[in-house]
DNA sequence: ATTATCTATAGATCTATAGATAATGC
DNA sequence: ATTATCTATAGATCTATAGATAATGC
């Protein structure tokens, strides 16, 4: 009796044990994935980086693509859930007077941050997500997790600019995530060109000026 | 002897048939890798597009890197020549007070007439171009083919914004380049997000707008 | 005599499954 | 009893090379 009340359990229990192996597969898999894309990487290397059998990604997912996708699906929902927020509170606090400037800081500040503050499996995230979506079947993905979002802040540019066109407005977005995404995708690039001016990793930077930047775009449209 | 006047050359001389099979080989490439990357593809399914037993690829290119490193190159020249051109042209034409505007105008339309007007095979390599640009590997086949044209612009903004800081301008340029490469990814997503208003292939669409929106974002920097 | 193309093949993966073993759960 | 992990393996590719064949070149 003394024994068991003193004994810890020797090992996790199972469904911690599940939960910690799906969380280290994924966390692998999105670095691998981040860098080398769907078809760079096998699952063995994604395996091989958690430090467990090959077959046991099989165990957790029923295919490489379903890893694939259960890795975009992790975390897209902060993502869209914490900028939804965000547009919500914007919109509540600027009552009837919204502005571009304001909706793109709500937009694009909440989601940079995400990634400041979320250390490097979160960065790995974000360049995972900026290589997809380039692709045709990382923008089927975006459709799905991210359309929702997209659209309310549509709806609040609209507001702001009731004289602008829905397509300007359209085309103007288009610009701003294709900003965001180069952003996001960190390929050291910017440090090279730029002979160690800017950082690809300084998300700080970019933030301080992408939505004045393309608020300004904005306004100027259909003029 | 009047036998071999008449008789027209049964097949192509052989330099002809070379520079045919390359150009096929590069088109089936360029193609394939625009949609399923350098890992999505095999060196036989390019070998299948063309026609031609698979080991004909390794007849010409050393290896699948090569390969796609050709098909960059192939291109890449004559984008980043003629917007080299019309970068000079422009600034000869301004003189002393070149704009932002005009300077984006010559970049960024100039490539979008390529192609505009080169027809199915040119908007593949835009794809090809833009699915690479997210990639770490891409983004040093970037720095080596189109430094010096983006540089070259980066010195015209210099000029046309003499209190702007570089480290603005670099981040300005990179805002300008991801805008640009999500335009060529073509991924059918603003089409489907804008319920049809607006379609990926329609790059007269994003000349019409583009280079204005960038230089009121420029505009505004640092202010 | 040289170049373009194809045949045959070695060697290395890679995906995915079946089934065994070793843990935890009750 | 159930779940997590590993062993063994089938079957399918894929890359790259060696060497044969079929054209053109002079």
């Amino acid at each position: 009796m003394s024994e068991e009340t003193t004994l810890k359990p020797v090992r996790r229990r199972k469904a911690e044990q599940r939960a910690e192996s799906l969380e280290q597969i994924l966390d692998a898999a999105e670095y691998l994935f981040s860098v080398d894309g769907l078809n760079g990487v096998t699952i063995q290397d994604v395996a091989e980086r958690v430090g467990v059998h090959k077959t046991l990604i099989h165990y957790y997912f029923k295919d490489k693509r379903s890893l694939f996708e259960a890795v975009f699906a992790r975390r897209a929902g902060v993502s869209s859930g914490r900028r939804m927020e965000a547009l919500e509170r914007y919109e509540a606090e600027a009552g009837d007077s919204p502005t571009v400037e304001g909706a793109l800081h709500a937009f694009l500040d909440t989601d940079l941050d995400l990634y400041i503050g979320g250390g490097e499996k979160l960065m790995n995230y974000a360049s995972f997500c900026a290589r997809i979506s380039n692709t045709p079947e990382g923008a089927v993905l975006f459709d799905e997790h991210f359309d929702a979002v997209v659209l309310k802040l549509i709806s609040v540019l609209k507001r702001a600019l009731p004289d602008t066109s829905e397509e300007d407005i359209f085309w103007g977005y288009h610009f701003v995530t294709g900003a965001l995404m180069n952003t996001l995708a960190r390929t050291g690039r910017i440090d090279r060109l730029s002979g160690g001016l800017c950082h690809s990793d300084d998300f700080e930077a970019v933030k301080k000026r992408i939505a004045k930047f393309m608020a300004d775009g904005f306004l100027g449209l259909g003029l």
